[in-house]
DNA sequence: TTTTTAATTGCAACAAGGTTGCAAGAACAA
DNA sequence: TTGTTCTTGCAACCTTGTTGCAATTAAAAA
């Protein structure tokens, strides 16, 4: 199973509830916030969510990535360590839909930033009205 | 009296409370959240500060920066009103002192968006440690 | 000035997102 | 089997922030 390999490619011990959640991850095609994962699957509970998102996080299987008022969102990582992570790219994030978008193939623009300061991760989030909210007006 | 030319500019009525907190955002040298705002100033509700938070920000006097898994910050525009936002940078949060930092100087790359999506704000947030955190080790 | 109307304030209660303590259950090794 | 560790689920809690409402203040009209 998929979901086992990543499971113990970044050493996490395989239980049937973080299957289901890394499945629902896989499964999504944006960002889910851990109230739309405990949404989805109404058994688990949602300190089970928390903690198995946190652990995720932990081991660098996912990106977090902030939407600003909202809530806090996770996507898989496609090719990521705890170590290094490779896979940052720019979102999207509705102000209507309130959905999250990857431009996967548009990666944010290196700067140069002050000396001292030692950088660890980018966050680069556009905001605004995507084509289906902006098509439904 | 500064604060209350700046109110007048944003068509917004100089109240005492009004005054006082946009002073506090003056004075700042980091954008502020509710909470610190509410922490310098003992005497204002936190209720007061929400409201006119609100307030300041509908009426395009203020930056929103998005930190992250932490709380939202605001700071002042210096050249921005409800209509046109020109004065927008780039941030850096410190993972340590949970300060966050404007690169004035170091203005956000544009980058093209996919087709209908309707750009409306940018929020390019690094985080990492700041100097001052990084000696301290 | 007095009256009427509207805006602002402060308190308390609430809401959303998320975390934590703890006891019970499952997994696993000795 | 027994002991140890990990995981789970419930409830309680915390933090950030908003809202209902009555009281106060300010502004406008008479």
């Amino acid at each position: 199973m998929v979901e086992e390999l990543i499971l113990q490619q970044h050493h996490i011990k395989a239980t049937a509830n973080r299957i289901t959640i890394l499945r629902t991850l896989l499964k999504s095609k944006h960002p889910l916030s851990m109230n739309e994962i405990c949404d989805r699957l109404e058994t688990v509970d949602k300190s089970v969510v928390s903690r198995t998102l946190t652990l995720f996080r932990e081991q660098g299987m996912l990106h977090v990535v902030e939407n600003g008022n909202e809530c806090t969102e996770y996507e898989l990582c496609k090719s990521s360590t705890k170590e290094h992570d490779t896979d940052q790219h720019i979102h999207f994030h509705c102000i209507i839909c309130k959905k999250t978008f990857c431009f996967e193939n548009v990666s944010p623009p290196g700067i140069s930033i002050p000396d001292g300061f030692k950088q660890l991760s980018v966050n680069y989030m556009i905001k605004g009205i995507c084509p289906s909210c902006k098509n439904a007006r």
